[in-house]
DNA sequence: GTAGGCCCTGTACGACCGTACAGGACGGCC
DNA sequence: GGCCGTCCTGTACGGTCGTACAGGGCCTAC
């Protein structure tokens, strides 16, 4: 058994570095098996259909979502803080959060796609207010992907660093 | 002979929009073709193969591209504002200088993927330096976040605006 | 009027994708 | 030994992608 839940995870490990590197829609099953030896059926039958990979990569930070969302802040400030504490937790599994999954138009009702859409959506709407102005909207995406780019393109460094220095540009724009 | 360069401009004009919306990638010539009412063979027969579609949009900032890498600048502050400019200026096909065209790891040498990686290395390396620490790479990385994600979010609003504002985001960076 | 070039369509091909399904190897249990 | 569930393979299907190619309107020039 322990032989079943190792090939599970090192589908997941492999898949995790995959994604990161190009993206949900442009790693193939077909990547994933070879990169752990094995065939893209075997893959999808551990994982069925390919979004259940992508959930269950995220799963660990759904709740930080949910409660990203619903917490209080008392002023931008703290919300920045928990934005860039949430942002390099999950590094690993940021770009599937922000750009690949739920680009697509077509989000079924109830999928993974569509939760993190409204993820983003209401995350951008704390950041710049309900109805924003021109300069804050400019601000509030530039803050998105300067936590997004930083994020993704350094995950070798350590963790503590990368947050102080984001939270530092965060707050800076 | 004025209907053939027509369609040819609404093909380029429906391509650099869908480009920016889903990503080089993530559209078909078919998709283009309907949304210019044609055929995708039609498509095909004006831009041939899929690349030159792409090269054609960015061709009329191929001259930037070099000049601004070829520049040589009397601090960081003077590359910050010349990237900003370029950065603001070509925002409707940023998405597929930063993003889509060079994603993948197969580059014929001389294509335009190849040329436009090494276009994003070099700036990267403009920024932050030959041999950068940690702080120096992450600092990098969020600028061209920044840059990029703030640029391509806000194409319908004032180029001017969005061209001082990142101006003073970066800096901040 | 008729030959030729330009635009465009229809059809077809091979490659790749995710998925479905039958069957085999292997081990535990009665 | 016989049985069964788990894990995995091989094969195949429908779909979409970019591309190739033959043919047909249509205008122009001779």
């Amino acid at each position: 058994m322990t032989t079943a839940d190792d090939t599970r995870s090192r589908i997941l490990a492999a898949a995790r570095r995959l994604f990161a590197e190009r993206g949900y829609a442009g790693t193939s099953l077909a990547d994933i098996a070879t990169a752990v030896g094995l065939t893209k059926t075997a893959v999808a039958y551990h994982f069925h259909p390919k979004d259940r990979l992508a959930a269950e990569l995220l799963a660990p930070c759904a709740d930080d979502m949910i409660t990203l969302l619903g917490a209080e802040f008392a002023d931008r400030d703290a919300l920045l803080e928990a934005l860039v504490a949430f942002v390099v937790r999950h590094r690993t599994v940021l770009r599937l959060i922000m750009e690949d999954v739920g680009g697509a138009d077509d989000a079924p009702p109830g999928s993974t796609g569509e939760a993190i859409r409204t993820f983003r959506d209401e995350l951008l709407a704390r950041l710049v207010g309900p109805e924003p102005d021109a300069v804050a909207q400019v601000r509030g995406w530039a803050v998105l992907g300067a936590l997004q780019w930083a994020v993704v393109h350094t995950t070798d460094l350590p963790e503590e660093l990368v947050r102080a220095e984001l939270l530092r540009a965060a707050r800076a724009i």
